[in-house]
DNA sequence: CTGTTAGCGCTTTCAA
DNA sequence: TTGAAAGCGCTAACAG
């Protein structure tokens, strides 16, 4: 049969059966090293088990990620993997009427849809900018994203005030810049802005790895040492990271465990085995480069 | 209806009309960023149109190739996206009786399966080593990927020999190094057995990004000078590569316009619009900076 | 255990 | 123009 070159409809197959081998994935952004990472752990997971990903991207927009969710449910996945927990209330509607193995990846929530798997975000942003203070840093710049539209980013913030505060240094907004995308120049931009606003900075904490490549480059076009003059912290440890000058310090989160495992959780639901715990923590781990002080 | 959450089962209208809203693409590595960047020109593209990506990564091995394709045609996809233009003699039977349009992508052929939409690898990697022969260097090796399985890369390689022979060099294939993949660890490898048997190259040219980071790694480990004593040519012009130390000399591409365009490919077939041409070539940049030398 | 039949939820066609 | 009916190519449930 396969020798004719017979290729079973599995679309037919999916509809007789009411259920189907695909699992939907939603990610902000394909092009970003840390959703490419996700989402090949999830593929090559998922594969195994005969499932394909059926994949969006919003573009970290709300509004477009609930059409996009809308259309991929029409597809009735049997499963869905999506980057992050704060989706509109019409998403998560949706979601859970579903009513399909859901995983929410790269942040922790007590109240995922289903299951999530990730890390703190907080406590990862809270350790890095606690060990720029530990250095001597006092005052230190922040560059996340638009925080109203992405939780892991505005946990970021909410553990670069903690590490603040705990040391009892007021937080002063004046010092936090947002890029508008995960792109070197949207870092650029934010952080010349933040350091023509603010030249007595002694820290910058990019809650991206791609943001810290624009601060360093930032710093050499303007001759700021670094990091005698300027700690520079990022996020994620992608690959090109330890390969700049000077090799970056930052947190390190497994990015392609997190698809695998949200793969193994769907794969799991979907044969009724038991899952281990609705919230996994995969954990993170401060890389310490030399784009900070080293610690005295 | 939409305020009830009534979500229409494309399954069932797929089977119905005997056509799906859905494009497949068949990627080596979604990790890598030259891909991850092809699949978001084209889940961009074609979301405009209503159509949804359906993904899979093959790890750049033919046989995993063939049998995600034959799994990702059972779904019926409209039309099908795909890296490179080698494939076995049967996914190349199942692609042509699957009777959608087909793009491939990244490398242009005078025999696509339907239509294809890349640029020379030959001549883009002729002219980065011609460069690098402009400037002095006789004695350059080559770091690409194992050619057998790898299209693209074969064709770099014939476009390093072809930029020798120009000047009457005789290819030596000890100065080739296969990288085992698309990681910064593969790349170390390959050129630090190529920097041990070969301690009086001038100059190596690194089919891909990553391994020039590596090169750079490697030579700095060493002592080596760049480009004093060896320039080190790149391949992609990936985001990361102008913040490298020294900055590098590399191929730039139209990576996020190759899935764009493919998009519209397929989308005009499904519309039955004219297509300009089988095959499109959305040309290269040789990008110069500082790991190679001034040319004189 | 094998063979048959009734749908799965739509699109499309054809009749009214 | 609107409405009814016939499948799309399978799976699953049932009867033999």
């Amino acid at each position: 049969m396969a020798e004719v070159g017979y290729v079973p409809n599995l679309v037919a197959g999916g509809l007789a059966a009411t259920r189907t081998r695909i699992v939907a994935a939603i990610v902000p952004y394909i092009q970003h090293g840390v959703f490419a990472d996700a989402v090949q752990g999830l593929t090559d997971g998922l594969r195994q088990a005969g499932y394909c990903v059926l994949l969006g991207s919003s573009g970290g927009v709300a509004k477009e990620e609930e059409t996009i969710i809308r259309t991929l449910l029409g597809h009735r996945p049997a499963g869905l993997v999506i980057q992050g927990a704060n989706h509109t209330d019409a998403t998560r509607a949706l979601l859970v009427k579903a009513n399909i193995p859901i995983v929410e990846m790269g942040t922790l929530t007590d109240t995922p849809v289903d299951m999530c798997v990730g890390y703190s975000n907080r406590e990862a942003a809270c350790g890095a900018v606690g060990h720029m203070i530990a250095t001597g840093c006092r005052r230190i710049g922040l560059v996340v994203a638009p925080i109203a539209s992405n939780d892991r980013h505005s946990q970021r913030l909410m553990g670069y005030v903690d590490a603040l505060e705990r040391v009892g240094i007021t937080h002063d907004s004046s010092l936090v810049a947002t890029a508008r995308g995960f792109n070197f120049n949207d870092g650029c931009t934010a952080v010349a802005s933040l350091l023509d606003r603010h030249p007595d900075l002694d820290g910058l904490f990019c809650a991206s790895d791609i943001w810290a490549m624009s601060a360093l480059a930032e710093c050499r076009k303007r001759g700021i040492q670094v990091p005698a003059e300027l700690s520079v912290c990022g996020f994620n440890d992608q690959e090109f990271s330890s390969e700049l000058s000077p090799p970056l310090t930052t947190v390190r989160v497994p990015r392609l465990e997190i698809g695998a495992h949200a793969a193994e959780l769907i794969i799991a639901r979907l044969s009724n085995q038991p899952i281990a715990a609705r919230k996994t923590d995969v954990g993170f781990e401060l890389v310490l480069r030399e784009s900070t002080l080293p610690a005295s």
